[in-house]
DNA sequence: TTAATAAAAGACATAAATGTCTTTTATTGA
DNA sequence: TCAATAAAAGACATTTATGTCTTTTATTAA
């Protein structure tokens, strides 16, 4: 479904935000072994979510990684995904053909329509907030 | 989504089905031009298909791929993607856990569930059949 | 029975994804 | 101001996916 840097930054994302309610920022070694995924692997991919202003770093002594409180409800898995796999999974042909439309449909356009639809629509509505309460709680995980 | 292996393996299924009326065999040529796929690369996906009963092939002279005209009903789409890809678009976690669980669940599970069972449905109930009707009609496409 | 044919099999090549390591830059607190 | 810290940047390494080429095996028709 996602690439492997996709869902170590999915996991990553929301690991930190789960600690965003004491303002605590958290270093990559830390987030690295929380999630069970390559350090310097992940720390690659968080540059391009500081990037695209879903996380925030600083450097330095006390440095880290953190998500705003108030960016809990503004970021979606839809806006993860996008910074680091791009649109493709919802808007790709799913036999292969170059581009997706209902002009030049292949023979499972029309089935595969609603599967891209609503995984879209699943990750546009799902918010940070939402899929962090759960770590914060104990009752989902990032690992294993 | 699928790997490109699954994408051809699919496309190409497809095309052998569309011409199986006529009871004509197709060389991996004519598949290779019809798909525009890689020739070579795509003679080793048909031959996965054909030792998972999907596609028939004979060797030599006449030779080349086809699917049995029975087999258009019973054949669907899920079983051409198990035999490429395995079943790891429907069971894997969407977040890349070792594995996906009621017991030990990822923040998307409850999310992943329900796209994940939509896409295995539709695979599971979308025949060739119903797929190479419109290759052969001229109304969808497997290339461009 | 032989030559032509086409898929099967296996070795090899290339590209892309994944992962590691080192150096640089920015920040902080002593 | 300086030493310690931690992320950013970039070069490099490994693995996996994708793709090619050659040789072998099976089939057919002359
Ligand atoms: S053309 Fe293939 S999914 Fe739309
Ligand atoms: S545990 Fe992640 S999708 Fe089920």
């Amino acid at each position: 479904m996602f690439s492997k840097s996709c869902e170590y930054g999915i996991r990553a994302t929301i690991f930190i935000a789960s600690l965003c309610y004491n303002d605590t920022k958290v270093g990559i070694k830390e987030i690295a072994q929380e999630i069970d995924s390559p350090m310097a692997f992940t720390a690659k991919i968080l540059q391009v979510l500081v990037k695209n202003d879903i996380i925030k770093s600083s450097k330095g002594v006390r440095g880290g990684f953190m998500v705003l409180k108030e960016d809990l409800k503004r970021i979606t898995l839809s806006q993860i995904v996008v910074a680091i796999d791009g649109d493709s999974v919802f808007l790709r042909c799913g036999l292969g053909l170059s581009n997706c439309s209902e002009d030049h449909p292949c023979p499972v356009h029309e089935k595969f329509k609603f599967v891209k639809q609503d995984l879209a629509f699943m990750l546009e509505n799902t918010t940070l907030e939402e899929v962090s309460i759960g770590i914060k709680k104990g009752t989902t995980f990032l690992k294993y």
